[in-house]
DNA sequence: CTTATTGCAAATGCTTTGCAAGCAA
DNA sequence: TTGCTTGCAAAGCATTTGCAATAAG
């Protein structure tokens, strides 16, 4: 698991190689969406960054998270419709299984298709730069998987 | 490999069952699918799909196709920015190499990380009902690449 | 001081929708 | 004939951008 520390140490770096800024609004949109700790719109962002800087607007917020994923610290996410979602990136490696019924979500990580992967996407000219895997499912512990689902 | 005939007769059970029609601007988006045999945008849809209906709209391809995803004969997808893409749904295990520079998509399938998906899903208690691998790299062949990225 | 960043509003791009005319059943 | 579909244009969202004011280095 990364370090808030870690990543905001990594965004500096980057800001100070290329002549950008440290702003407040900068570091409290990172520290929102690392305090939330999983995927969140821009609105959800939008509204818990304005508890700490009143005036934030949306094009902030944008601009803030298209900077954080060019450096690598944050990944987004365009699952079926509506806003895409965004979330702090702990490891670049892990997988998700997710049951569609009580929503709860298992990282993995198997090396086997780690390197499976990379065998492909040479096959076919490519270099990985990065994966996404998400496996979807059903707990085959019915009741557990209610009990999670009605927590909700 | 399903074959086009197959989808016809899957849309036309569905559109008698719900009271709907059947139509050559329809028949027309399906078949046109079926022949680009790879992911399309609704602009390259349009444009093939002019080719035969000359009058034909966005409006009237937009519906088609989440009457056809409803049904269940074309998939959804959206990678990275702009359009989503649709294609027919041959198979329910393939998955995607994509290059974020030129755009271009691989679609491969391998039995051994299929295979390890299961028992991996399986060791956490969950069965599985569907899964999305996508892989993101660049193209080795930059030549090749930086001319695909021009053609845009 | 200099220049990147912000906040606002306007613009853009993709997709959906309202409506009158057209077409399938 | 009935009412689903179409094509057009307008509307609707999500995201991006231009610009003047502001703040960081």
């Amino acid at each position: 698991m990364v370090e808030l520390s870690a990543l905001q140490l990594t965004l500096q770096d980057h800001l100070k190689k290329n002549g950008l800024k440290k702003t407040r609004q900068r570091d409290v949109i990172l520290t929102t969406l690392w305090d939330a700790d999983k995927h969140i719109t821009i609105d959800e962002l939008l509204e818990l960054a304005q508890e700490q800087i009143p005036g934030i607007g949306y094009a902030t917020v944008y601009r803030s998270l298209k900077l954080f994923v060019r450096v690598g610290i944050v990944a987004e996410r365009r699952f079926g419709e509506g806003q895409t979602q965004y979330e702090i990136v702990h490891d670049e490696h892990h997988d998700h299984i997710i049951c569609t019924e009580c929503g709860h979500i298992i990282e993995f990580e198997d090396e086997l298709i780690e390197r499976r992967q990379n065998e492909i996407a040479i096959q076919y000219g490519i270099e990985i730069l990065s994966h996404r895997h998400e496996i979807f499912g059903r707990c085959l512990d019915i009741a557990k998987c209610e009990q999670l689902k009605s927590a909700k």
